[in-house]
DNA sequence: ATTAGCTTGGTGACAAAGTCACCGAATCTC
DNA sequence: GAGATTCGGTGACTTTGTCACCAAGCTAAT
């Protein structure tokens, strides 16, 4: 793989986190299940049992919260902050499989951990975050008597997997320049500026470093964005759009 | 796109199957719920109640059983025979996703179709298919009482998240001469002969039918395999798994 | 402060894959 | 048997990925 290791980019300081094993606790939010808009509508004997069995964590950001030889005890909804799950393959080659946002839950990723460890994803946080971790037990206690429950978490699965199709289709049949302008749109969230780099941005897209600073270099020559070491400066975030499709 | 329409392929005659609404119903086996490693654990009573609401069914091959405005009122657990599921990209592109195998159930893909019909995949029996069909209801009510059948649901979702997982991994990173090695392997199911065309090869690898082309031509200048039309004959099995990596 | 090492990004040459526009032969349909 | 369709082949070109290497900026140790 030459000298570039893209397994050792130093992600903060990359801790681990033992949830479940008594990560510093902060009770921030009583009601957090007011925060989920598919939890909101459960029940209040469900709400209660679900408050009172879970545990309020904050993990710092850098923290791998799964990943190999590591699956947590605990299933997380997010309350803050976002993780990013991404994927070594055998070659060394990585890339960025979806986000968990505040508001969504990691129990498919979870899932599949308990299910096959044999997996090669890891979830990342990329901020501080802050989450109810819910034991195992009272997940299935939960699936299992509460119908609005069960229709959170089907949806979840269901919204992860048709999003995966997505991202299939992107990788296989979508230009570079398209996905990069909406990759960029995506990562700036509004703001003119994203603070990344062409290693960070292939991984985003599964695709080489040299390929994204080409195509950097070929919209800053349109005069749609400017770079600086580490930062790209939107500067025509209409252009982008257009090409990323977003007016159709 | 030119004259080759990837989309109008037409597969047997494209019957579209109106699951629920007494399609040729035949019972064939009574205790189904046996050939299912995951369900044949269920209690006898809940295997009692899956067995009398559930309705057998049985569909010709090149039925599509669900798809763009086509969502089935009743989930499926394939008794026999194999469903493709694949997807039809904005550029009029294909890919195959995976197949759904005897012994499977479609689930997580019929619970896709009900939270979200703008999906774009489809499902395509390639074989006659005998199937057990049980309603919404009755799957929340499983999932409800019996642990067991919520294990083999979960497992369902797992397993083929972890396998997009790896669809993800391939078409991002795999070379297109393994790619292609493996699933000769595998489409041959053990025989010497496969049966299929460029254009659907290149459907299963979410490629343009020319690389194909050129790929078996090189291929068989290796002796590897013979082609005639509509066929290929795998000559040197050995070859091709050493370059798709089965002996590693 | 200086040096050594790492990160970031730039570059050219080349290989692999995808696209486009054809073509002819085999097969099917009427 | 004629015409249409499917199947596969081909060359020219573009895009993307790979490899090897370089230089500027930043950081940490001496």
């Amino acid at each position: 793989m030459g000298k570039a290791q893209p397994g050792e980019m130093n992600e903060a300081s990359r801790r681990t986190a033992a949830i479940g094993n008594g990560t510093s606790i902060r009770m921030t939010i009583e009601n957090w299940t007011q925060r989920f808009p598919g939890l909101a509508q459960l029940s209040p004997e469900t709400q209660k049992l679900l408050l009172s069995k879970s545990k309020l964590i904050s993990v710092p950001a850098g923290t791998t919260i799964f990943g190999p030889g590591n699956s947590p005890e605990n299933m997380l909804f997010l309350l803050d902050g976002t993780v990013r799950v991404q994927q070594v393959s055998e070659t060394g080659h990585e890339i960025v499989l979806y986000r968990i946002h505040a508001g969504q839950s990691c129990v498919l990723t979870t899932a599949c951990l308990l299910a096959f460890d044999d997996y090669s994803a890891e979830g990342i946080c990329e901020t501080d975050v802050q989450a109810a971790a819910i034991p195992r037990t009272l997940f299935d206690d939960l699936v299992s008597q509460s119908k609005q429950f069960r229709d959170f978490v089907f949806a979840a699965f269901s919204k992860r997997i048709t999003d995966l199709f997505l991202v299939i289709d992107e990788v296989a049949f979508q230009k570079m320049d398209v996905r990069l302008a909406d990759k960029l749109i995506a990562l700036s969230e509004g703001k003119d500026t994203i603070k990344t780099t062409h290693q960070k941005l292939s991984v985003e897209l599964g695709t080489a470093r040299e390929v994204i600073s080409r195509q950097l270099q070929e919209f800053q020559r349109r005069g749609w964005i400017e770079q600086s070491r580490g930062c790209v400066h939107l500067i025509q975030r209409n252009a982008l759009e257009d090409l990323a499709g977003h007016n159709r």
